[in-house]
DNA sequence: CGAATTCATATCTTATTGTATATCGTTTTT
DNA sequence: AAAAACGATATACAATAAGATATGAATTCG
């Protein structure tokens, strides 16, 4: 699985269990199966744009295209989270 | 289709264009085809998030989660465009 | 005009997604 | 304490869509 990929699905699955989602009820508010959210967090598909922003949205985070330079800057703001893909385990713990 | 999915692959187009890469020559650095690209940035797809990760970085940015309570402060600070998907067009020009 | 370059479209293969079902852990009831 | 019931997550298989290959249209340059 891309390594990328696998991060940004790790950190979608770990922001829901901070905010205490089961994937059934994440799933129903954002239009996917409980299926799939098992199978995205997991890192077992690369799963299509849509369903990557929806699965954001659901956990309170936005996917957005951050300029490469830019980066360090907003980490070292606070702005982002040190941890590569954004949005890491500490938004309300 | 999906009008946030729209807005991005808009986006990444546009910063192609802005670094002068065409579509052939974009894919043969990320491992897509021209076929895929132009497809995506035409919004006749829903893309996989290998090909918008690699896509992204071919033209110098980062797919990120940002929380939505820091996306306000990070446009006020210029960390990200007012624009609502990140990454406008006017990282260089 | 012919060659080259860029982007768009058709067909086929492969993968994601939805439906249904199984597994695993916890709690309640007998 | 065993069984049943419940909740949450993981897996199997059929449908649909993304992606690769090949091709076509439009533009530019020699």
């Amino acid at each position: 699985m891309h390594p990328t990929v696998l991060d940004l699905a790790t950190a979608l699955g770990n922001l829901r269990k901070d905010r205490r989602l089961s994937q059934r009820e994440l799933g129903e508010r954002i239009g996917l199966t409980q299926a799939q959210i098992s199978k995205i967090e997991g890192g077992h598909v690369d799963p299509r744009l849509s369903s990557v922003v929806e699965f954001a949205r659901g956990v309170g985070v936005e996917v957005m295209l951050v300029p490469r330079g830019v980066v360090p800057a907003a980490v070292t703001l606070g702005i982002l989270p040190a941890n590569g893909n954004g949005a890491g385990e500490s938004i309300d713990g």
